[in-house]
DNA sequence: GAAGATTGAGTCATCAATCTTA
DNA sequence: TAAGATTGATGACTCAATCTTC
């Protein structure tokens, strides 16, 4: 990524290279904290969101940016542990909703901490004053590449 | 994500999304134009812009952000490619060289205007006039992140 | 036939253990 | 004993195929 266009190219990379970092420093301490992967930990956030923290398995899917293979293998996990549960859909019958469990309300709760403080530490002095800009980028790439997924 | 200090979990959250999407479909239209992935795409540069186009396993691995496990298996998919070859080291034998081939050098530079196209479409446009300051809080944070693995 | 969800096969990452050399 | 590199075991993701229901 270091041939043409030098700006976006070394944008590009070290926002790469930034995320990867972020992405696993903050699992391990997730991890190490809590006992939740950072995934998990998004899909209890997204349900606990949810005005009745219920979600098609698709829906999940696609919010935590994942294939439904995995989301079926995630929620597999989540609910070993008690953390979600699944019912059936009352007007489809094909699907199935995952519901969140008190249980995992709490853990989501107790993971919050660590996840917190690794954020702080990781990325909040390194971005500094450029937070804002960093996040108004970040949500355009996002729903810029979600829109193509969408064509797609 | 979504609990305490609003702008730095926003950001987070959309950062690592954004990058999430970002790798994905680079990735894929990598694949889908030349065949190789991102990684064994940044190995090959890596090894380019090295003057003698030879680097160390732990090296590479290093650089990469990659487990030594990991990139010994990388180089072993570019090998069996022909993309790179292993040499001894004439002064430790214990380590080894990851040499770029010429057919290494070809295949990247074949793939670059995969990856450009990628990123100038997913990238590009919507940073826009965030680049810079991207670009900086980005490199910030890789670099925090790894003196932090260095201290670890 | 198409869509929601799951399962099987394959890929690629990690950690822990091993082998060789310093 | 420690360091560089590899190997084995395991985990989590993807795609393609399947099963059920629309």
């Amino acid at each position: 990524v270091r041939d043409l266009c030098p700006i976006q190219q070394e944008a590009f990379a070290a926002y790469l290279m930034g995320a990867k970092v972020l992405t696993q420093r903050v699992a391990q301490r997730m991890a190490a904290g809590s006992g939740l992967s950072f995934e998990e930990y998004d899909v209890l956030v997204t349900l606990e969101y949810d005005p009745s923290h219920r979600l098609r398995m698709s829906e999940l899917a696609e919010r935590a940016l994942l294939s439904r293979s995995g989301m079926t293998r995630l929620v597999d996990r989540l609910e070993a542990q008690g953390l979600v549960a699944r019912q059936a859909c009352p007007d489809d019958r094909r699907g199935s909703h995952c519901v969140l469990t008190e249980k995992g309300r709490q853990a989501r709760e107790a993971a919050w901490p660590a996840l917190r403080e690794a954020i702080l530490e990781l990325f909040g002095e390194a971005v500094g004053e450029d937070a804002e800009a960093v996040a108004r980028a970040s949500r355009a790439i996002a729903a810029g590449a979600q829109a193509c997924s969408a064509r797609a």
